[in-house]
DNA sequence: TATGAAAATATTCGTTC
DNA sequence: GAACGAATATTTTCATA
């Protein structure tokens, strides 16, 4: 079980990852090997997943982003697993949840702009069979967004 | 402005940013010390923004995922700086965007259970002023949930 | 859990293209 | 300005107490 200091611990990982062990063992008041071992056993439980770089959107000329509601023809078991399949492809789709309620799956698509989108919509997106409908919200401001999860 | 070399070492960091400039610099075919450089001239830039671990939610109990879609009373300056204020302060909502369509907001949501998000609605989100309407989805399964955009 | 030595890595520097 | 190899500084890793 993770107790208070691993709590602790994986808060500051999460924020910057790239922080020396020894850094971490003077805000978490442990000895450096302490904090390794911790970090050591955080990672062979795959508890922290693993360790990313995060790029400003807007300096790479991907920060339109549009939530897609898309909706399948049927729910059968071949037309789930060959949407899901053909969205995994995508590399325009950073996330793909399958939902409950009006629509199947949200979207979350990371593109340059809305020409690059329609590009996207026509050419992917409704290639992939067994799609009834999609339906698009842009955003206009990011308030939030974070990788985090606090503990 | 970003050559090939830039872009493949900042596909590497998205997916690994651990690795050794010493690895990297195999990948790219270049010298350690020239890997070094460029990427302290994408952290300069700002391109690099930052480096996290990425937590698996299902070992922290923070995999039930909700998007709550929200509707304001009305749209003057006033409602919308206090909303997303409030908004900021919530560590249930990882994410929050603001958008054109339907509804205002969308935001994402992670809890432990249907249990917490009931009372995360009940005693934070609904408590919040000029909140018109709002409307969750529950998220049934992750198909696909990356940080980082191909480039 | 802590210490410290050994190994690996990051960082700086002088030089070349 | 970008690349390189050599040097130095720092950190990680691991045996041992």
């Amino acid at each position: 079980m993770l107790d208070t200091t691993d709590k602790k611990l994986i808060n500051l990982l999460q924020n910057d990852c790239k922080q020396t062990t020894k850094q971490l063992s003077l805000q978490l008041n442990l000895s450096v090997t302490a904090v390794y071992e911790r970090i050591k056993k955080l990672e062979k439980e795959r508890i922290i997943k693993k360790y990313v770089a995060l790029i400003n959107k807007n300096k790479i000329e991907k920060s339109f982003l549009v939530f897609c509601h898309i909706k399948l023809i049927q729910h059968s078991k071949e037309f789930v697993t060959t949407f899901e399949r053909e969205i995994l492809k995508l590399e325009e789709v950073s996330e793909c949840f399958h939902v409950s309620g009006d629509y199947d799956y949200i979207l979350k698509i990371y593109v340059k702009d809305m020409d690059e989108y329609r590009d996207f919509m026509v050419t992917k997106l409704t290639a992939i069979k067994y799609i009834g409908s999609t339906h698009s919200t842009f955003a206009i401001e990011e308030v939030k967004n974070t990788s985090s999860i606090i503990i």
